[in-house]
DNA sequence: AAGTTTGGTGACAGTTATGTGACGCCGCGC
DNA sequence: GCGCGGCGTCACATAACTGTCACCAAACTT
């Protein structure tokens, strides 16, 4: 699955043009135009990254990276800020409030691609990584393959994606909404019951070999790998 | 497809004097004024060999010999340091962080040539080796041929080039996208689906003796050459 | 224990991606 | 000018995958 980016900026001809941009990158993104409109959206997409721009109306950007960095489940969310030039000041507490990295404006679109793209790998190595291993599965991105205990699966797309989601952080639980922003993307509507259905062909897929179900049903609340 | 060079060289003279006499000796080349494009390029253009220059504008030479070091995914990519003669200190810390080999400014061309060509060989045998084989494929780059289990087997240029593309990541997946930007080259514009054409003449030509096909599609991503 | 919600799953019809034969075009050697 | 080998596109056939639904079972509620 793509990396996610949560993009934070007011100036809307900044923000589209960063959307798609970024999107044609191949990352996966969110806007959001202000920071209480970002804190609502880290919570319910759960991005990989935020890019945020420094100076927002209602809560200012430092503020926000503040309270990412004083939640526990926000505390390693990579954030970079984008700064005018200048604000030298704010560049030296952004990076002290616990930013990960700074992007002057302007800036050029690769640069922005580069430090994202840095950012996740020193950040969540996971996510760059070519392939992962979770108990007896492992999954390689790049051969686009994966294995159970030495014995090939073969998956569509969407299962292939799904897996890839949940692999990322083994044990946790997602809700059918969460997996379907991560994987199915948040621009297309499908029934959430359709999780279900995949999350079956998938079990099954896995199973082939006579192992035992790895996906964990948590009841009202969605699906999770089981971590070992 | 040929080895990809990146020189990074702030003197315009001498960037331009490399890429040409690379570009004759049939390297690709990219061009890096500074550290900073340096790392950037690494990560965009994925070269195969790095030639530095150890004095740089913002990012030393030296550091970004040891940035790559430190990322996974260039700790193995050859570096090829350019120091001014007496610059004995540079030349013994460069050696030490990383990089594979030193050639003292001035230099005759011919004789970075032989070092590209040698650190290719050294670190990545598959790129400048005269012939490669995967399974029971060989190909031989300098006569052009291709043979499977004792058949030779006729390509066309362009499923020449494919396959030998192919053939140096086996396994791996690549995009049409990828295949058009590598074995096309980046600035024809012809169709994704023409891929998929030639990714068929190339099967059929390579099952002509009753082999089973060595190419793996893989539904909405792409193409891969079994790795064994 | 009956009622209610939630999840599992086979079937299906629609959609999308891929395989492939056919065709016309082009550059080259003769 | 002609024939030939290659190339890029297209159109069509086919295979693979998708999203929904209906219906049943399991898990909770009261």
């Amino acid at each position: 699955m793509q990396p996610h980016v949560l993009v934070v900026e007011d100036e809307d001809a900044l923000s589209e043009l960063l959307s798609y941009n970024l999107k044609k990158e191949g990352f996966r993104v969110s806007l959001a135009a202000d920071g209480e409109e970002a804190m609502m959206l880290v919570e319910e997409r759960q991005p990989d990254v935020v890019v945020l721009d420094w100076m927002l109306p209602k809560i200012s950007g430092i503020e926000v990276c503040r309270r990412l960095r004083s939640r526990h489940e926000t505390r390693n969310l990579p954030i970079i800020m984008l700064t005018a030039r200048g604000e030298e000041a704010d560049r030296i507490r952004g990076l002290d409030t616990g930013a990960d990295d700074y992007i002057v404006k302007p800036f050029l679109m690769k640069e922005l691609f580069a430090r994202v793209r840095a950012v996740l790998r020193r950040i969540r190595p996971g996510l760059a990584e070519d392939s992962v291993t979770v108990g007896d599965i492992t999954i390689d991105r790049v051969a686009h393959r994966v294995v159970r205990s030495d014995l090939e699966i073969h998956l569509g797309p969407t299962e292939f994606r799904l897996l890839d989601y949940l692999m990322q952080h083994p044990g946790r639980v997602f809700s059918r909404e969460q997996l379907l922003d991560a994987v199915w993307g948040s621009d297309v509507y499908v029934e959430a019951r359709t999780v279900d259905v995949h999350i079956g062909r998938l079990r099954k897929a896995l199973s082939a070999g006579g192992e035992h179900d790895p996906i964990r049903t948590v009841r009202s609340a969605g699906y999770a790998l089981n971590a070992a």
